[in-house]
Parts: structure tokens; sequence; C-alpha cells
DNA sequence: TATGAATGAGTCTTCATTCAT
DNA sequence: TATGAATGAAGACTCATTCAT
């Protein structure tokens, strides 16, 4: 019951993991509409007739790429929240302020994220993904600060806009990525969470 | 400022401006890749063969759309420096805060300069015209703000990244337009704006 | 006004013909869904690309073949009521039946016709294409057959369904068309026309 | 009548016939290059590989589906054999033009010959398998009536004609379907059988 | 005997671009 | 200056067939 039967078995999700990989780095560098099925399957190592089945064609690729690249930010809530237990919350999130930034000027980062925003604009699936995504997020950050409320949430909100706006910074003007001066981000996110 | 190939008089001027205008609506509706010229030659009401002699192919027309879309930041400069006139800088700019939070969350907007994002990220015709962009508004504002200099460079950037955010939040997670709170939002520019 | 605009000139029209007439050899010989648009815009000396601009692709192409095919029988309709002067409809209809036989066993149009009748099995809009032409026709015999009226429609209809198993007869067995007694068929049509 | 290749077993030929059942009523709905050999092994229940060791591919599944179709018509002379021997052939096959009416003007038998004679147009062992079986049960009814010779035949491809003819009348215009004069039809079938 | 994962050639279709008018 | 007919390369997707298990 174990070796057999696929769809969903050890070598299937093994399989799956392998194209989506292969079908980020493809849309980092070219783009949704810009990577052609034939690009991914040879990134892939794997036939484009095989891929659609697997996925069900380009759609079931982009969502697949999507719900993957958003999965690395539970990681990062579980770092705050461990990092939680020694100091207060804000503490521990200001400390972690510089590797979050670093994370989202980066290139690849910057590019692969901006292109999924791009994608939600036109396509329903893709935007209800990320929102349904940032929802939990948002969450578990709000509770990080006091439990869910609309002022948690604002606060939660305008640093989530700062990061994000350091991906576009950084994609819409490398060189800011020099000027962008890290203490001062942090005294404005301490800022942001003492509010009140 | 030299003579163009293909007319330089106002009727040519208006043919230019009337294509791009109808590209970037396409574009805010379908992105770059999406969207085919003869889309564009219908909501032009110009034949697509006479869009190619204009502007010499579809990445012509990508890079007009693209510095077509940031001449109002312009105007916007002059607005602050304008008012900048009456009181100082910094009370100017906080005070046109929520109308500029206003303009970067709007979906038409966030939505076009994003995909002008996405597309710098592997074009690199874009990538140097957003940025020689990005550089003559960001030395009006330093200068506005007592610049030109590194530390008035990062507190421009990062007010910059704040409100490249607010699109980036507002397509990622549309219920937040909703939850930011602006007048935290003019807190936390102020107390950037008057940092040391 | 004569000169110039197109989409229905006289030169497209003539390239509606060519494509339809090299369609429709193609699909003779293999079927409607063993003819892949490759190979009429070869057989027709137009590009694909064009063909679909033309007919809105694959099924366009199948309802311009399908409606050419029949146009033909006007054409007969048309001889068998100049014959009528002369001597009444049955005398002259009973004349022609051996030209008309030797038409629905030609293996061509058998060929043809079959795959059409097949194709209207499945697809709602050639079936309702060749019913209206079936239509027309039917009405035009009955009215030479002393008008439009059930009884008429019947004796119609019984001879339509002989000269169409004609087709039918020559694909399934074409020794069939060996044996077939053309004066026998005469007689059965002529008492056909001439009941009660 | 020698051993097959594989699986000759009572088991073995109920799944041939499982899935020539299957495969026919695909093809009734699709048309042969419109049923794929997954639509098949779906219907039949049974894998697409193994589909393909028990026919040797597509092919193999159109002949056998093609072989199966026409089985039924033996039946069918029985059916009048047996009756001839109560009254003379022709009373009895005349008794029988209303029922043999109504199963060639069937929808779905229609269909699926329609389809099949079609495929003959092009497949040479499609045509060949038709027409051998055409040519065995031509000889059990001209034997019936008094045959073989050439007039017989003459007759008996009339009248196969004019009930193939009603398959394509069905399909071609339905509604002929409630003006075809069954009394008229058995006056005919009865004048051509009585013939000289 | 039986499965279904995997392949890759082939299909329809789209689209930027060219060119005769 | 302006049109749109025409091209052909490239795209997503399908499907008969093969093969390891």
């Amino acid at each position: 019951m174990q070796k057999k039967k696929s769809g969903d078995s050890a070598v299937a999700l093994r399989r799956r993991e392998q194209v989506l990989v292969a079908a980020a780095e493809c849309v980092r560098r070219e783009g949704f509409h810009r990577t052609s099925m034939s690009q991914i399957s040879a990134a892939a190592g794997m036939s484009s007739g095989h891929i659609h089945h697997f996925f069900g064609g380009k759609e079931g690729i982009i969502e697949g790429v999507v719900a993957r690249e958003h999965s690395d930010l539970g990681e990062f809530i579980d770092e705050v929240r461990a990092a939680s237990g020694e100091t207060d919350a804000v503490t521990a999130f200001t400390d972690l302020v510089p590797k979050c930034a670093e994370r989202y000027m980066n290139s690849d980062h910057a590019a692969l994220a901006t292109e999924i925003l791009a994608e939600a604009s036109r396509n329903e699936n893709v935007a209800s993904l990320i929102q349904r995504n940032d929802d939990s997020v948002s969450e578990a950050f709000q509770t990080l600060f006091g439990g869910p409320s609309p002022m948690v949430r604002a606060q939660c909100d305008l640093i989530a806009a700062i990061f994000e706006g350091l991906s576009a910074r950084s994609i819409r003007n490398p060189s800011s990525r020099e000027f962008i001066d890290i203490q001062m981000l942090q005294r404005v996110v301490a800022s942001i969470l003492t509010e009140k």
C-alpha cells in the first residue's frame, strides 16, 4: 500500500519540487509569461508532457511557484517567536530587522516577489493565493505583538510595507541598497511597534 | 532634443501620446507580455503597422509607457516645492502624505508600477530608464530636504520605500488598504525627516 | 471606395475560395481531424497564420468547407426546374436519375459527404448548417413536385435517402457500383413520385 | 481460428468485449480521432497500457470497434430466414421493414455507422473489413431471395442503399424522421423485390 | 497480467513584424 | 503618413505509445 500507487507518493512529491524549483528559477530570470513550458521542462529535466500531467498546465505551475515562494516566511515567524521567548517580541523583531532587510533587498527575492505581485494584478487565483497567505502571516505577527486588533494590524501592515518597499527600491534603483540606513530602519520599526 | 526621425510635429506628438495612453491602459489590465500589438492598435485607433513606424516595435512601446508613467512625479515635486515656500519642507511634505499614500495605494497605479518593476528585473533598457528617472527624482527631494548627502538620501530612500511598499501591500492584500493608519504614517515620515 | 478596404473584397473572396478548395481536398483524403492546419496552409499556398485570420480557426474552415460543399445542389435543382418546362417534373427528374446517381456514387463526393455527416453527429454548428441547407433544398424539390406537403415531403425524403444511400453503399462495398441497376433505380424513383 | 497471441481465455475475451463496448460508445459521441486512448481506458476501467497490449494500439481498437459493430446484422438475417419458413421471403422481409427502418434511423446507430464509413474512406484496413462483412451479408440476402445473381444483387444493393440512406437522412435532417412514410417504404421494398 | 509514469512529436493558435499599396 | 494583408516562428497543450515495476 506504500510502494506502488502514486500521484502523491514520495517520488511524485520530489518530482513536483524539482519542477517548481526549476520553474521558480526560470521565472526569476524571465517572468511568468516569457518563461515557456519547454524552458521549464529543460530546466527540470522532465518532458513537457509530463509536467502538464503533474500541474495541469502552465497555470498550475504558476500557482505552484507562487505557493512555494511564500512558504519560507513561516520559518521567519518561527525565528521571531523563538527569540521572543528570551526578550520581548519588539526587541526580538527589531534585532532581526537587518537580516530581514537583507532578504527583501536581495535581487533574486525582489525579482520573484515583484513578478508574483504583477501576476496577482491580473490573475485571480494568484491574487487570492497570496492574500490568503498574507492573512495568515499577518495574524501570526499580530499575535506576536499583542493579539489581533486594528491597531496592531496597522502597525504590522506599515512595517510590511516598508520591507516590501525595500524590494521595490532595490529594483527601481539598485544604488539605494548602499544608501538605505539599517539603523534608521531599526529605529523606525521600533517606533512603529511601540506606538501608543 | 534634436530632430526625431519620424515626425516631430504637434500632430505626431499627439499621436504618440494617444498610443501610449492606450497602451498603458492595456498594460495595466494585462501586463506587458499579455498585451498584444493588435490590442494596442485597436485601443489607440491606429493601425499596427503605423504603430511600428512610430515606436520601432513593441520594445519601443514598452519604453514609452515606462517613461511616461513617471512623468507625473515631477508635478508632485513641484507641489511640495510650492508648499515649502509657506512652511518648511518637512511640514509641507508631511501634509501631502495622505494624498501621496492614496495615490500609491490606488490599484491602477499599483498595478502598472509593479508591472514596470517586474519588467525592469529582466529588461536592461527599462531598468536604466527607471533608475535614471529615480535618480533625478531623488536628487530633487534631497535638495528639498537640505541635501544632496548620504544622510538625506537615506531618509528619502526609506520614505520612498514606504510609499512603494504601500503599492505592494495593496496588491498583496487589498484589505490592508482599510487598516493602514495614515496618521501613523505621517508620524513615521515626520520622524524620519527630522532624524539627527 | 472600391479598390482599398478588404475583408470581403474580391481578392479576399478569391483567397477564401482558394483555401476552401484546398481544405476540401485535404478533408476528402484525410478527414477533418486528420487534416492539420499546416497541411491546409501548404495546400492553399498561404501561411497558417493568415488562414486563421480569414477563418477564425479550424472550426471556421470546417464550416466553410461544409457550406461550400452543398452549394452545387442548387445548380442541380435549377437543371431539373429548367427541364421541367419542357416535360412534367417527374419525367424531368427521372431522366436526370443516372447523372445524379453517378454523382452520389462518385468516391470523392461520397467521401466528403460522409465525412461531413460524421462531423455533424458531434458538431452542433455543422449539424445546423447542413440541416438548414437540406431544408431549403427539400422545399425547392417539394415545390417542384406539387408544393410543400407532408406527402410530397415523404416522397422527397425517400428519394433523398436512396441517393444518399448510394454514397454509403459505394464506400461500404465499392463493388456495388457495378451491380446497382440504374434503370431499376429510375423505375423506383418514378413509382415513388407517382404514388397516390 | 488458431491461438491468439495474448490470452484466448474466457476472461480475456470478456476484457476485449468490455473495452470495445466502451470504445464504441466513445466513438459514437466523439468520432475515432477525437476519442483518446485515455478516454477509452477510463470508460473501460482498464489502464491505457494494458489496452495497448490487448489491441496493439489505437488502430487495433478502431478495427475491433468496426468488426463488432456489424455482428448484429447476422442476427437480423437469421430473423428473416426464420420468418421465411412460414411465408415467402419477400413477405417476411417486408414485414420487418418498419423494425429495420427504425434501427437505421436510430441516431446512435446512424452516428457510429457513418463514422465507420468515413473512416473507411481513408483507412484501408477498415475499408476491407466492412467490405468483406458486406459481401457475406449480401450473399446471405441474395440466397434468401433466390440468389446469388447480378439481378438479385442489384435488388439487394438498392434496398441496402435505401436503409443506409435512412441513416444519412436522419443525421442530415433529423426532422425527416417524422416525415418518412414507412408504408411507402414497404411498398417500394416490395416492388423492388418482385421486379421481373 | 496489469499499471500509470514518462516521453516527445504533433496540433491549434497567437503575435510581433514586414511590406505592398 | 497610414493601412492591414501576410508571414512564420514560437507558444501551450494533447495524446499514442513505451517501459519499469
